[in-house]
RNA sequence: GCCCCCAUAGCUCAGCUGGAUAGAGCAAUUGACUUCUAAUCAAUAGGUCGCAGGUUCGAAUCCUGCUGGGGGUACCA
C-alpha cells in the first residue's frame, strides 16, 4: 500500500497535459509538512503555472478539477501560492488498513522489477582486533540486505575479509620467534592476538625511534618558521600581504600541532614498549619490519611452511571475529576473502595489459585514468598485488557467477577515490552493465574531533563495548522491573543493549561523520531502539490486561473506526511503511526507516497515553476492537521494521 | 598544490532531487504514576541554518567567493 504512489497515478494523466517532465512534477507530491495541511501536499502547480504562463492557483484549480480524487481524498484544498493540500479519505484509509492488517507483509508491495544485489560489508582484517568503525559497516550493510530482500530484491551479503595481508606475516613471525606454546595450546586466539600486537608494537617501536629525531628537527624548523612569520606579520603593511601571512601562520600552527601529535604518539609507542619490557627484544630483532614482509611474500608465493601456518591460524582468527558476529546476530551469505581471489590476480593484470588498459610505469603496472592525477596501480614494482587487484577480481567473479545487477560497497568514505577509480576501471574492462555503488559512511571520530582509528592509546574494543551495552541495560532493567526473574532480566538487557548499539549507528545519516560517545551510543532513552522496543512491549501489555485473545482479533475481518484525530493520525502513519522502505532504497539510507519507526512510535505513545483512547476502558465493543487492531498493527509494524534493522523486540520490559 | 566531504538550538544530530511558521533527542524548567508498563506522556524555553553575494514566485537545500574543520592525494587496506 502506497498512498503516495496512488496519488501520483491519479494526477499523472492530467499533469502530463501540462509538461513532458511528468516524473519530476509527480515527485513534488510529498507528505504534508504540517498536519493542518492534510496528509499530502502537491507542489507542482507553481512550476507548471510558470511554464504555462498562468497563475499557479489557476493551474492548481484546473488540475484538481480534472483529476478524479473522489476515492482517495475526502478533502482537496488549494492554499497559499498554489499548494494543493490533500486529505485522504477515511473510508479509503480504513479499507487499506484492513488489507494491511490481514497481510503478513503489512500491505507492503514488493518491487515490480527485482534486481540481483551483492552487498559487500563489514570486511574486517582478520587477526586485527575489530573496533567501533567495523560495527558501522556491519550494521548498515546487514540492514540494507534485509530491506532489499524484504522489498523483493535478491540480495546476497558478502564479507570480503582481509585474510591475506601483512598481518599474517606478523603473526607468522611472532609465532616463530615469540610464541608461548602452553598459552597457544590453551587459548590460541588470545595467544595469536598477543603475538600480533607484540610484533606490531616492535615494528612501531623501531619506526618511532628512528623517526623521533627527525620529527623533533622538523618541529624546531616549524617553530623557527613561525617566529619568522610573526616578525614578518608585525612589519607587513599591505592588506593582501597581511592576509597571506596570517594564512601561512595558521597553516604553520596546524603543522606544528600535527608534528607534536606525531611526536607524542611516537613517544607513547616507545614508552609502551619499555613498559612491556620489549626494548631488549626489539634490539634483538632490528630487521623485524623487513622480516615480516618477507614472511608475507613467502606466504603469497606459496611457501609450504607459511601456507600451513596460515591454514592453521585462519580458522582461529575467524573464530574471534565470529564471536562478535554471533553477538550481533549477523550472518553472511558468502565470506569470500582476499585469499579466495589470490590465484586469479595475475590473470586480471595480464588481461588488463593485453587489452591495453594497463601499462608499466615506474616499474609498477598501472591503469591511467582521464579524470585522475594518479593511476590505479594493479601490481607493485616488487610484483605484489594490491587491494585494487583483488577488488577487480571480485567484480569479475560477482558478475560472472551471480549475474549481479548491483554491488553495494558499505565502506568508510575515506576510500571514496579508490572506489571511483575502481568503478571506472571495471567499466573500462567491460563490467559496465551493473550499478557499482560505494555506500560510504562517515568516519568514526573520537571526542577530540580526530578520527577514532588513528588515535594512539586506548581503542575501545568491540567486545568490551557490547559488554558495557548489556551491563547498562541490565542496571536499568533491574530498576524498572521487579516482576522478571534474573534470567529474563539478563535476556532483556542483551536485546536492549545490542539493539541500542545498532540503532545508534543506523539512525544517523550514514554520510555524516560520527562522534563516538559511549553515553550516546549506549543511551536508552529518547530516539533509541529502546523507545521502539518499549512501544512494542506496551502493546503486548494491553493484550495481557484486556483479556481478549489476540488470535481471535486477528482472525476476525478487520474493521476500523476513527473516534479521535489521534487514531486517524496513527492510521495514516501505519500506512506509510512502504513509503519509508522505498525511500530507504533510493540512496541506501537506513536512517529513513529509523525516522519512520520513531515517528510511528511517537504517534502511538500519544494515542496510548490519551485517556479517551484507553483501550481497556473503551465501552463500545466495535471501537475497542478497532483500537485493538490499531495496537496490533502498530506492534507488528514496529517488530517488522526493527527486524529489518536486525533488532529484536521483547514482550515485557 | 590538486580533489572530495562537512559547518543547522548549550550538546548529539534529522531535514538537503528548492516549497508554507527550520525539527527531534539529550541537557534545563514545569506538570502527570490508586491509571492498558513513567525505559513514557504533556508543556516551557532554546536559531542570523559558518560569512558574503547570486539564481528563483520561493533557498538550510542550487551556484560563486570567503572563513573554519575533516579526509584523500603512485606501489597500505
Amino acid at each position: 500500500m502506497n498512498a503516495l504512489k496512488e496519488l501520483q497515478n491519479c494526477f499523472q494523466p492530467v499533469v502530463a497535459k501540462y509538461t513532458d517532465q511528468v516524473e519530476a512534477m509527480l515527485n513534488l507530491i510529498r507528505p504534508a509538512n504540517d498536519a493542518k495541511f492534510g496528509d499530502f501536499q502537491a507542489n507542482f502547480a507553481m512550476p507548471l503555472g510558470k511554464s504555462a504562463g498562468k497563475s499557479p492557483r489557476e493551474v492548481a484549480e484546473e488540475i484538481v478539477a480534472a483529476t478524479d480524487l473522489s476515492e482517495l481524498c475526502q478533502n482537496v484544498e488549494i492554499a497559499g501560492p498554489g499548494f494543493i493540500n490533500l486529505t485522504l479519505n477515511d473510508q479509503w484509509l480504513k479499507s487499506n488498513l484492513a488489507t494491511a492488517f490481514s497481510d503478513e507483509r503489512l500491505g507492503v508491495n514488493k518491487v515490480e522489477t527485482a534486481r540481483n544485489y551483492i552487498v559487500d560489508y563489514s570486511s574486517p582484517n582478520v587477526a586485527k582486533p575489530l573496533h567501533v568503525g567495523h560495527i558501522r559497516s556491519t550494521v548498515i550493510g546487514d540492514a540494507l540486505t534485509r530491506i532489499l530482500n524484504f522489498m523483493g530484491h535478491h540480495a546476497k551479503s558478502d564479507n570480503h575479509i582481509g585474510d591475506w595481508g601483512t598481518q599474517f606475516g606478523m603473526i607468522i613471525y611472532g609465532y616463530r620467534n615469540f610464541r608461548d606454546e602452553a598459552a597457544f595450546e590453551k587459548e590460541p586466539i588470545t595467544e595469536l592476538s598477543r603475538l600480533y600486537r607484540m610484533v606490531r608494537l616492535l615494528i612501531e617501536f623501531h619506526k618511532s625511534t628512528t623517526k623521533l629525531p627527525e620529527l623533533k628537527t622538523q618541529l624546531d624548523q616549524l617553530q623557527t618558521e613561525l617566529t619568522k612569520l610573526k616578525q614578518k606579520q608585525s612589519v607587513a603593511e599591505e592588506k593582501s600581504a597581511v592576509k597571506k601571512i596570517k594564512k601561512e601562520i595558521s597553516q604553520t600552527n596546524k603543522r606544528i600541532a600535527d608534528s607534536q601529535d606525531q611526536i607524542r604518539s611516537a613517544e607513547a609507542t616507545i614508552a609502551k614498549a619499555s613498559e612491556d619490557g620489549l626494548v631488549e627484544t626489539a634490539d634483538a630483532h632490528q630487521d623485524i619490519a623487513t622480516a615480516v614482509l618477507l614472511e608475507t611474500a613467502k606466504l603469497h608465493a606459496g611457501d609450504a611452511d607459511n601456507q600451513a601456518l596460515w591454514e592453521q591460524f585462519l580458522p582461529v582468527c575467524k573464530q574471534d571475529m565470529q564471536a562478535i558476529y554471533d553477538r550481533l546476530d549477523v550472518t553472511f551469505d558468502m565470506e569470500l576473502g582476499e585469499s579466495y581471489y589470490n590465484d586469479q590476480l595475475a590473470s586480471v593484470v595480464d588481461d588488463l595489459e593485453a587489452k591495453g588498459f594497463a601499462r608499466t610505469s615506474d616499474g609498477a603496472m598501472c591503469v591511467f585514468l582521464e579524470n585522475f592525477e594518479t593511476p590505479m596501480i594493479v601490481r607493485k614494482r616488487d610484483g605484489a598485488f594490491l587491494y585494487s587487484t583483488t577488488d577487480l577480481a571480485t567484480i569479475k567473479y560477482r558478475m560472472e557467477n551471480f549475474d549481479a545487477d548491483a554491488c553495494l560497497y558499505v565502506v568508510d568514505h575515506r576510500q571514496h577515490e579508490h572506489f571511483e577509480k575502481l568503478f571506472e576501471v571495471a567499466s573500462m574492462w567491460g563490467y559496465d552493465q551493473a550499478e557499482l555503488k560505494h555506500v560510504s559512511f562517515g568516519t568514526v571520530m573520537g571526542k577530540d574531533g580526530k578520527p577514532f582509528q588513528t588515535r594512539s592509546g586506548t581503542i575501545v574494543g568491540l567486545a568490551g563495548l557490547l559488554d558495557e551495552a548489556e551491563a547498562r541495560a541490565l542496571v536499568i532493567a533491574k530498576e524498572v522491573n521487579d516482576s522478571l526473574d534474573e534470567a529474563q532480566l539478563k535476556e532483556n538487557a542483551r536485546v536492549v543493549g545490542i539493539g541500542s548499539l545498532k540503532y545508534a549507528d543506523l539512525s544517523q545519516n550514514r554520510a555524516s561523520d560520527y562522534t563516538f560517545d559511549y553515553d550516546k551510543m549506549l543511551a536508552l532513552k529518547g530516539n533509541t531502539a529502546t523507545y521502539l522496543q518499549y512501544g512494542y512491549a506496551r502493546v503486548q501489555g494491553i493484550w495481557r490486561k484486556v483479556d481478549v485473545d489476540i488470535e481471535a482479533v486477528r482472525s476476525k475481518p478487520a474493521e476500523f473506526e476513527f473516534e479521535t484525530d489521534i487514531e486517524r493520525a496513527l492510521a495514516v502513519q501505519l500506512l506509510r511503511f512502504e513509503e519509508a522502505l522505498t525511500d530507504v532504497l533510493v540512496d541506501y539510507k537506513p536512517n529513513l526507516l529509523c525516522n519512520y519507526l520513531f515517528d510511528l512510535c511517537q504517534t502511538y505513545f500519544t494515542f496510548f497515553s490519551t485517556p479517551e483512547c484507553n483501550v481497556k476502558n473503551t465501552e463500545s465493543e466495535s471501537l475497542k476492537f478497532s483500537r485493538l487492531q490499531l495496537c496490533d498493527l502498530t506492534a507488528r509494524t514496529l517488530k517488522t521494521g526493527l527486524g529489518l534493522l536486525n533488532i529484536s523486540v521483547l514482550d515485557k520490559m
